[in-house]
DNA sequence: CTGCCGCTTATGGTCAGACCGATATACCCT
DNA sequence: AGGGTATATCGGTCTGACCATAAGCGGCAG
């Protein structure tokens, strides 16, 4: 590079997509994150792409490869592409899976102040929202597979391995009865966090298992008979539950037990 | 550093607070992110502390100064920290207001395939949900806030000056009135990408203000008057009204006028 | 002929040292 | 004393190099 070495910032202007967002920073490696996130809003970049490699895709931009590096650490952590070694290695496009989206935001979550008994509350009343539009619209296949799902989970519980992420499953399960992908990556992101906070819980409840299996059947049996409030009452003691021991753990840990 | 250049890789095997997570990466910028995630996290690092400058951390860890950057770049875009240049400039922990994680959570909302109307649900779904929460626990600040809000947007309403933003901020408040961070987090993401996908909806429905805060003056009058089933009546309808906006905007875009 | 092992090659991960631009502080001159 | 400039600090970028990893290919041995 000949005279490029002299001014690394400010130019650029972009005025692409983004004339909603002021673009504030000077960064070049900003700037080509938001070059690669509109090449992917605008399905340029399907999932699965793999992008130029490093050293290509800076030569193409005229940046180094530091700066590429930099742009691409960000769209990973951004849960936007993924990264393998090795020849034919390189950046490849994400299928934005909602379990993908789900983890981002429970990092963040369990990264933040938020307390459990926050993230219940929250989860309480989103799930317990959904069960009239789950109710409506969950197919025969939806109550097949929930049918299936509880006894598999009934099993697992006279072994003995019926735990926490088998109740997450189902919590998510029914979330996708809806239909609505928005409303699934919620629930599967409540869920991400919160297994977290209530392993011990789970250790110290386990007879809970039983009880939450048997709600669990009867609550599909309710959207079987398209019985809202059946359904509704279910969950909520089910839920309820749930948020009492949050709280228990809560207060143990303060005591300094934990 | 005399011999470090030649095993860049694979030391470390740092088994701090997370053992719930494999570290399949073999990263070194993967294991600088973790070990200042567990700083936050273990509150060792606060909100508004400084770390190191980057030439330092990364004598400190044994790393170069490109490593650290790239790991102050995931910590940056999961919206950890903050970096400022100039002397005296460096990066620095953020106090992760709802705003931060939200906006977060809307980028990760934009990029994912999800569609306008799916979000519309989950968040009419949510909103509705909150409203007994609401009307229980919004204290007389609360509602002295929100009257306040209602009477200078229907002010910006006649100079013109209503949009988009305003009623977002509306809905925000009302779900801080459940003193509830993760409640109010959740809101505020919802309205990110919403605001930016009903930008000509707003543009095309200008009328729609008028109504609008009117319906907000009379749901803010019902939770003073602690009636649940009126606030939710009104909420509900005005939520209504906003999905059918969407539902109207997507046809037009799918028929080619977007 | 077949199967395993090592070589080649593409690609990400890291390092070292350097320079530029931005910014806050301190100092100096008026 | 006040304002402007010098300087130190710190992030942003470049260059060129080397290492580690992993896929593909080819040769060697069974």
């Amino acid at each position: 590079m000949t005279e490029g070495t002299k001014t690394p910032a400010k130019q650029t202007p972009r005025p692409d997509g983004n004339l909603y967002t002021v673009v504030s920073s000077n960064r070049m490696s900003e700037a080509i994150v938001e070059q690669i996130k509109s090449l992917i809003r605008g399905e340029k970049l399907r999932p699965g792409d793999r992008l130029p490699s490093e050293r290509e895709l800076g030569e193409r931009m005229g940046v180094s490869r530091v700066t590429v590096r930099e742009a691409l650490r960000v769209l990973e952590a951004s849960g936007l592409i993924e990264i393998r070694v090795g020849a034919r290695g390189g950046a490849f496009v994400t299928s934005p899976s909602s379990s993908r989206i789900g983890t981002g935001l429970a990092d963040l979550i369990s990264l933040s102040p938020l307390t459990a008994t926050e993230v219940t509350e929250a989860r309480q009343v989103f799930e317990l929202g959904i069960i009239p539009i789950v109710v409506e619209r969950a197919t025969a296949d939806d109550i097949a597979e929930l049918r299936e799902m509880v006894a598999q989970h009934q099993a697992a519980l006279k072994r003995g391995e019926y735990g926490m992420p088998m109740s997450a499953a189902f919590h998510v399960r029914v979330a996708a009865c809806t239909h609505n992908t928005a409303i699934e990556m919620l629930v599967q992101s409540f869920h991400g966090p919160l297994l977290m906070s209530l392993r011990e819980a789970q250790v110290a409840a386990p007879l809970m298992g039983h009880r939450g299996t048997t709600e669990h059947r009867d609550f599909v049996e309710a959207v079987a008979d398209r019985d809202v409030e059946r359904a509704e009452e279910i969950m909520r003691a089910h839920l309820g539950r749930t948020a009492r021991r949050v709280a228990r753990v809560r207060a143990s840990r303060a005591r300094g037990e934990g």
